[in-house]
DNA sequence: CGGTGATGTAAAGAAAAGTAGACATGGTGT
DNA sequence: ACACCATGTCTACTTTTCTTTACATCACCG
């Protein structure tokens, strides 16, 4: 499992928002707990279905909770 | 296969960049031509980092590239 | 006509993402 | 001490994404 070159704000964004807690906002973006564990410590990148909801429960762009970094393969 | 959700303008975009065939598109990003082909059918939503990559070959932000609809489950 | 390049389809399989359940830990509160 | 809750780990499993190969079609060009 390589780790992912995507990295995310998603830890601050649910402080941001009320303390969302993992298990709720695994439940509003509609996957397990797991995932969102996941998704969150950068062990692989979500789909990209999965970014745009997850960026919808906190209400900002996608680019706001994902970030790229340049090329260096 | 359940079809995804997101739309593209992948297409419009390999035309507005010079002709640029799903091929050499396909290799910009470092994938097989048959992905692209998919993805620009929308046939499945590509990961989240190979939508961040074909958004950069195209040098626009992931948004112009990629469409998330309003949630209607 | 024959050849080439761009696009599309299909199937098998590898790889990555996502699920489900069990269990561990640290904090907080009673 | 005990219960509770949020977080995290692990394993095994299913689903989706992606690859590889092969072949079909269409347009264009000689």
């Amino acid at each position: 499992m390589k780790p992912t070159r995507v990295t995310n704000t998603i830890r601050s964004l649910r402080f941001a928002h009320g303390e969302m807690t993992q298990a709720e906002l695994a439940e509003r973006v509609g996957v397990t707990r797991q995932t969102v564990i996941a998704i969150e410590q950068g062990r692989y990148s979500p789909s990209l279905e999965m970014a745009f909801q997850i960026a919808r429960v906190f209400g900002v762009p996608l680019d706001d909770v994902f970030q790229y970094p340049e090329t260096e393969e």
